[in-house]
DNA sequence: TCGACAATGCAACCGTGTTGCATTGGGTCT
DNA sequence: AGACCCAATGCAACACGGTTGCATTGTCGA
């Protein structure tokens, strides 16, 4: 049985014209089970079970690059300078509305608030992405202790 | 003669409680000098001149954490994951309006547009920091032609 | 002027991401 | 099913940004 239209990771594959090869399969279906983007070490450790060993440092990089390339997923800087990926289609369950970030654990959580217009840009300039970036502390995050003038407060 | 509130380079550096060394006030000046904020190796570019020879990486690395400590430089990841530095009081000269940043050569625009009001958050959540990020093709890069579609949408 | 302690230089290291090349394996055609 | 072609994989080596440890130098206050 076989549907034109198959929404299945596998059907994504083909329909996006990449070869349908195991190591695309799981990536693909980790990253449409993600909770928040992933980056390439995330990817590494969540691909890594007893049953499977994970793919090739650079195989997955590879995997990844071809899965953007064939617009299933998408690919962004994070705040250390790491890029993360996203499966697309989860990505537009995530457009109506704007998103918040803890600086402390990482988490992210959807708001009840819309995304700005898009600005007026001066003439012969093309708009391409307009990223809204709402961060600070959580609410589980302020309680646990900030002792008063946060002596970690560093990067990467 | 010297007053107490001075705002040259070496007063910001006594200001911030940091000792006044060459490399410090010199990488301090390129800062302010520069008209977007510079990575690490932007900076040991225009720190090597004739005159003088650039700071140690490390050095570099160092006196850069050291003025974003003291509050006199800001630091932030571009858009191909390296951190990028800027003067304290130069960004805020730039604080009443929105920027466009070109994808295609980098450069940075003022808008004539106001930033977004912030939104409301959830209870016991605190808002640190709301970044708009405006991004597109600039209009000089717009014209050098764009190649219909576009096959070099390489990053890093 | 002297001494304490911060800042520097140098070497070694780490994590992320890339390139080259030989081998494997998916998809397709017969 | 079998054969073929080329994309996908694995492995080694590399490039680059950024960090750590430690001995030496230099700032600044006593
Ligand atoms: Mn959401
Ligand atoms: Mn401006
Ligand atoms: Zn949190
Ligand atoms: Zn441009």
């Amino acid at each position: 049985m076989e549907r034109s239209h198959d929404s299945s990771p596998g059907g994504q594959l083909r329909t996006a014209g990449l070869k349908r090869t195991p190591g695309r399969l799981r990536v693909l279906g980790a990253l449409q089970e993600a909770r928040q983007p992933l980056s390439h070490a995330d990817l590494e450790r969540v691909l890594t079970t007893d049953a499977h060993q994970g793919l090739d440092r650079v195989t997955l990089y590879r995997v990844l690059d071809s899965l953007v390339a064939g617009g299933l997923a998408l690919k962004a800087v994070d705040a250390h300078g790491v890029y993360r990926y996203s499966a697309a289609d989860a990505r537009q369950r995530h457009e109506g509305h704007l998103h918040f970030r803890c600086v402390d654990c990482g988490g992210v959580f959807c708001l009840d608030e819309l995304p700005p217009p898009p600005p007026k840009l001066p003439n012969g300039f093309r708009l391409e992405a307009v990223g809204l970036d709402v961060s600070g502390v959580c609410a589980k995050c302020d309680l646990k202790g900030h002792p008063k003038s946060d002596e970690d407060s560093s990067d990467r």
